[in-house]
DNA sequence: CAGTCAATCTTTACGTTGTCTAGATAGTTT
DNA sequence: AAACTATCTAGACAACGTAAAGATTGACTG
């Protein structure tokens, strides 16, 4: 067996192999199926492999998560750039990168499985938020409450939408709704209404419908 | 040891107690503490016990986030009931339920480690959204995509802001917020600018800011 | 160029988990 | 009283994270 071609002992590229090797497993198994045995696995590596360049699973999917915000942070950034962008377009960008990305989004915010201390991860996470505040033209150093408080309803706007249409909570409010309705509508719904607020006599949870029609 | 108290070899409400041991460990060690196991050793019981009353992990979550969303929507109910409820009360209750039982209000949106087909989760579910639709005098049954999306606007926000809250992501805005502002002062500017919306000349993330001060 | 060192990867091992199986125990019904 | 059924225990197994120790390779040093 002289000639056998034998993977070599030091892989050369593991540190990328497995991230590649993560991301693949994330997107065909999901979250709960990416183990650092299995990422190893799908790497053809020995299962202890992983922790020489991680430390942990933990460290794992935070390189993993801090790589999903760089990518994240990009698309929206491009999405409002563009000189032909419409209102919402980063929005939209937003929640488009999750839907391509169901997985990797959601484990971008589960801080529980998620080391939040890792330089990388911090610097990404950062840059995402100077994103966010400048496309309000937030000032990053001394915004005021009122600036805030519209960053932070924009940012749990389109954030809730996005998470609650992945964990499959609006299948229920497509059931009720007219015929053909797609979650797209629903989103442009939602944002047409908040654009165009209307008060109502007692809105206790904060939007009231207009009376009959 | 004639007279030692040995515990009785059926339990007698075994089910209840073993909830309760979840919701301990729950509340104590957090999610990902709570494993069929740990509840067992809590309740004081053989490690195999759960899963004649739950079947398997996934049950056992499953009745616990039914029973959350039950009190969850209670509460909220309370809240829109109050005759002297202001605006917003509604979801201030929403907020405040997930700040008193934050890891249970994460279990409840973790479609991952839920069974949703389970008719007593389902129902559970189905009964807050008919709250919450009716909290914006929402017909239950044929609603237009407009009052919908208002719907869903509504919940998005102030489950966006929760999850946000939850996850840790807000400490970043606090960090450069005035002195002195807390995450209930984010979360009522944030109210307040959902009523009064201002449109500038290139909102494209949806919310824009006057211009200087 | 020979020798040492450090980085990289494998092997082995241990404790914990979910879950399956078989068996023990105790109420309930007939 | 006897059969039946629900409830709980005991033991086993594979998969996991992680730690320790050894093997292999490349790089650096004299």
């Amino acid at each position: 067996m002289r000639g056998m071609k034998t993977a070599p002992y030091h892989h050369g590229a593991l540190r990328e192999a497995l991230l590649d090797a993560a991301e693949t497993i994330l997107k065909r198994d999901g979250l709960n199926a990416l183990t650092l045995r299995a990422a190893a696995r799908e790497a053809g590596v020995s299962h202890a492999a992983p922790s020489h360049h991680f430390g942990d699973l933990t460290g794992l999917l935070t390189d993993l998560a801090a790589d999903g915000f760089r990518r994240f942070a990009g698309r929206i950034k491009d999405a409002l750039e563009d000189p032909s962008a419409r209102r919402w377009d980063g929005a939209r960008a937003y929640l488009a990168f999750a839907i391509d990305n169901p997985a990797l989004f959601q484990l971008m915010f589960r801080a529980d499985r998620l080391d939040g201390s890792r330089p990388s991860f911090k610097e990404a996470r950062m840059h995402l938020l100077e994103i966010l505040a400048e496309s309000r033209g937030i000032p990053a150093d001394k915004p005021s409450v009122e600036q805030l408080g519209k960053m932070v309803g924009g940012w749990s706007l389109i954030h809730g939408y996005t998470l609650l249409l992945l964990d499959g909570r609006l299948k229920a409010l497509l059931n009720v709704a007219p015929e053909g309705t797609t979650t797209d509508d629903l989103f442009e719904a939602m944002l047409a209404s908040a654009d165009s607020q209307e008060i109502g006599p007692k809105p206790t949870m904060g939007v009231e419908v207009h009376g009959t029609n």
